[in-house]
RNA sequence: GCCGCCUUAGCUCAGCCGGUAGAGCGGCGCAUUCGUAAUGCGUAGGUCGCGUGUUCGAGUCACGCAGGCGGCACCA
């Protein structure tokens, strides 16, 4: 591990400076240092143990490898292996020392990138031959020789020319790719760990040891070299490294933990719904599942009426002229349901609702005074997803929008957008989503409209937002090719993040279809569309709420919200006059009367998730009492019959029917 | 759509080198009436995704197809 500093090629031609450059430390001592010395220097001088830990250093903000000679003095730092910023360049090496391990093992393999990724790193290559699972063990072992070569990793300077002829000369076509791909100005790095080089902008860590054993391969997948599937077609191989075994396996067990929670399991364990190849895309509802559906339907018109909507219904299918008209027979044709007659008429299913209610809109005269109209459907759309796109009830070709479009004039844009915005955030809530991010999508490159119309445009979106009290993020050239629009990102109970809801600007439909209104100067004029949706799908909603609750939904959303179950068949008829009490309430009851031991049944609907077991022995049916018992609690609180009416009644009451901001009864007992 | 992997009972899965299919849970039946996370016994249930081929013989091997899963691409 001497040998480093010979090997170090100087940059290209050392700008002229001051000899000696100034450093100041974290704890704030500032020292004075000959100017050309490295991290790993330093380090030494302080002491041996930080020389033995130093994995990267940090100059002004910006990472750089422990042997990097600094030509420039400011703020820095030795970062330790363990340090949580040096992970990412940890499982950048990780990447290399696969790849390394990769070009031993197969020789003739291609190159490319390979990245650091969220908790892990891939690399995609290039090669005839498919990588099999098989290969995926062989590949980790050889890693971990690598490892154990404890091979330098050094950081090289290179002509941009020889460069190119040198991985040409090696056959790395991509490489030579990139190099030639890469900006002027950008110096041409390569890094090197024992006989294996790779074009790199870095920084690495010092040495492969450091790279450690806390890694694992873990899948195979095939991906387009730029991400551009008119390119071919690469392997990729994804991996996941940490700087602890602890935590790799603290990694592993919460994907683990992930799986136990996805939707499509939690689906079928719970009877929610179920798919079958005759139908891709397609769900069948179970009465459970339908439940659910129904009490966030119920939920969402309420919040809507309230919110001022009114409520339509528009044709499933229409006539392919009718697509024509609203373009997109031109646009969308690839993505939509064509079906023909005997009559030989070509019709087809809606993929969108909002020419459907653009002929609403536009059925008589329609004054300034009607305006804002806002118009909603849960509105069924049938769409071609490609096959490889569906994933259970994210991603699927018939589902639900909560969608709606306000009509309105110009002037009324930001208004309506600060009301949308507050009351997505009102009904997210209540679903118990956190809103994480609004993001403002921008203009994209294609595009049509003036800049001037862009800048009022994006202008008004922004303002509406903050009127609303939030700051958008911009998510520049995210924008559709006619105007801009909003995007709401929520977060889930484990971190994850789901764009919901969503708001955009449209001028162009209403112009296509002709929509128009008479305004107060008695002249036509062209209304604005908002297409707007808080859920985005039912289906995808409820798949993301079941993995948010982990399908323990709250109380008001739970399909079966109470099982009376009895210890003995003594207590049933006092169970069916309980369950009939609970029911006349409006909560959704069912009753255990079998024959099974009471640690059976509550066994059985605890994993069912059902969020209050009401036991009944022979002594509640003496007394008139129930037995309560919550989910994830094994405390039972003994209550009168009408009691637990009472409470439970007003806790399953949807958020929006409270009186007041939830008031639980703790008499009741609350989850752990 | 593209790449890889997978497909055995309702569910979760076992079935080595080819000899004609098994477990647990669940279902059904009987017994048990038992106070807060699995009562016991019995019993039924399978064209091993579909098709073709190799073979005396295919759940097992080969090829094709379909579906599922993981990625990639797509998501105006």
């Amino acid at each position: 591990m001497t040998d480093h500093v010979l090997d170090r090629q100087p940059e290209a031609s050392p700008a002229p400076g001051p000899a000696q450059i100034e450093l100041e430390f974290p704890d704030g001592a500032r020292r004075s240092y000959p100017r050309g010395i490295t991290g790993r220097e330093i380090a030494a001088a302080i002491s041996p143990s930080l020389a033995k830990r130093a994995a990267l250093i940090r100059l002004n903000g910006t990472l750089l490898d422990l042997d990097r000679a600094l030509e420039t003095g400011g703020r820095f730092e030795i970062l330790g292996r363990e340090h949580p910023d040096v992970l990412e360049t940890l499982r950048h090496d990780a990447s290399h020392v696969m790849a390394e391990a990769v070009q031993e093992l197969f020789p003739g393999t291609q190159v490319t990138i390979g990245p650091a990724i969220e908790d892990g790193f891939y690399y995609d290559f290039a090669r005839d031959t498919p990588f099999s699972l098989d290969d995926l063990a062989r590949i980790e072992q050889r890693m971990r020789e690598i490892v154990d070569r404890d091979e330098t990793i050094v950081r090289e300077v290179w002509d941009r020319d020889e460069a190119v002829a040198h991985f040409e000369s090696l056959g790395e076509t991509y490489k030579a790719e990139i190099i030639r791909d890469l900006p002027a100005e950008e110096p041409i790095t390569v890094y090197r760990q024992g006989q294996w080089k790779d074009l790199c902008r870095g920084p690495h860590l010092p040495s492969t040891k450091m790279v450690g054993k806390a890694f694992k391969l873990t899948k195979l997948a095939g991906a387009y070299w730029r991400g551009d599937h008119r390119n071919a077609q690469l392997q990729r191989i994804y991996g996941t490294a940490w700087a602890t075994e602890a935590e790799l396996d603290a990694h592993l067990r919460r994907l683990e933990e992930a799986e136990k929670r996805d939707h499509r399991r939690l689906g079928r364990q719970m009877d929610l719904f179920h798919m079958q190849e005759e139908g891709r895309g397609m769900v069948f509802w179970h009465p459970k599942g339908w439940q659910l559906w129904r009490t966030l339907e119920a939920y969402m018109r309420r919040r809507l009426d309230a919110a001022g909507y009114q409520e339509v219904k528009t044709p499933q299918v229409l006539d392919r002229s009718f697509w024509e008209k609203s373009g997109h027979w031109e646009k969308y044709r690839p993505n939509m349901f064509v079906c023909e007659t005997v009559e030989g008429e070509v019709l087809s299913l809606k993929p969108m609702n909002c020419p459907g209610h653009v002929q609403i809109f536009g059925q008589g005269q329609r004054s300034y005074r009607e305006l804002p109209l806002r118009m909603a459907e849960f509105g069924a759309c049938h769409r071609y997803e490609p096959s490889g796109s569906l994933h259970g009830l994210m991603r699927v070709r018939g589902f639900t929008q909560d969608d709606a479009h306000i009509f309105c004039r110009e002037d009324q844009i930001v208004e309506e957008t600060a009301r949308f915005v507050r009351l997505t955030q009102t009904i997210h809530g209540d679903l118990g989503m956190q809103t994480h991010q609004i993001q403002l999508a921008t203009r994209p490159e294609i595009r049509a409209g003036t800049d001037a119309f862009w800048d009022k445009a994006e202008g008004m979106l922004l303002e509406a937002a903050r009127a609303a009290g939030v700051e958008p993020v911009i998510a520049e050239g995210d924008g559709a090719f006619y105007a801009p629009k909003l995007d709401f990102i929520v977060k889930d109970a484990i971190g994850r993040t789901w764009t919901c809801g969503t708001l955009q600007l449209d001028y162009v439909l209403p112009e296509r279809l002709g929509a128009e209104y008479v305004g107060e100067d008695g002249q036509k004029h062209r209304p604005v569309m908002l297409h707007r949706a808080i859920l985005g799908s039912f289906e995808r909603f409820i798949g993301i709420m079941i993995e948010n609750f982990a399908g323990a939904f709250p109380l008001w959303l739970a399909p079966v919200q109470v099982v009376v179950a009895t210890i003995t068949s003594d207590a049933s008829d006092y169970a069916e006059e309980a369950a009939a009490a609970l029911r006349k309430a409006g909560l959704r009851v069912e009753t255990d009367l079998r024959n099974e031991k009471i640690n059976y049944k509550v066994r059985e609907h605890s994993l069912a998730k059902t969020p209050v077991i009401a036991v009944v022995g022979r002594k509640e049916a003496e007394t008139g009492q129930v037995a309560l018992r919550r989910l994830g609690s094994d405390r039972q609180v003994i209550l009168p019959l009408q009691d637990a009416v009472r409470t439970l009644t007003e806790e399953a009451t949807p958020p929006d029917l409270q009186a007041s901001p939830v008031s639980r009864i703790s008499v009741v007992g609350e989850l752990a």
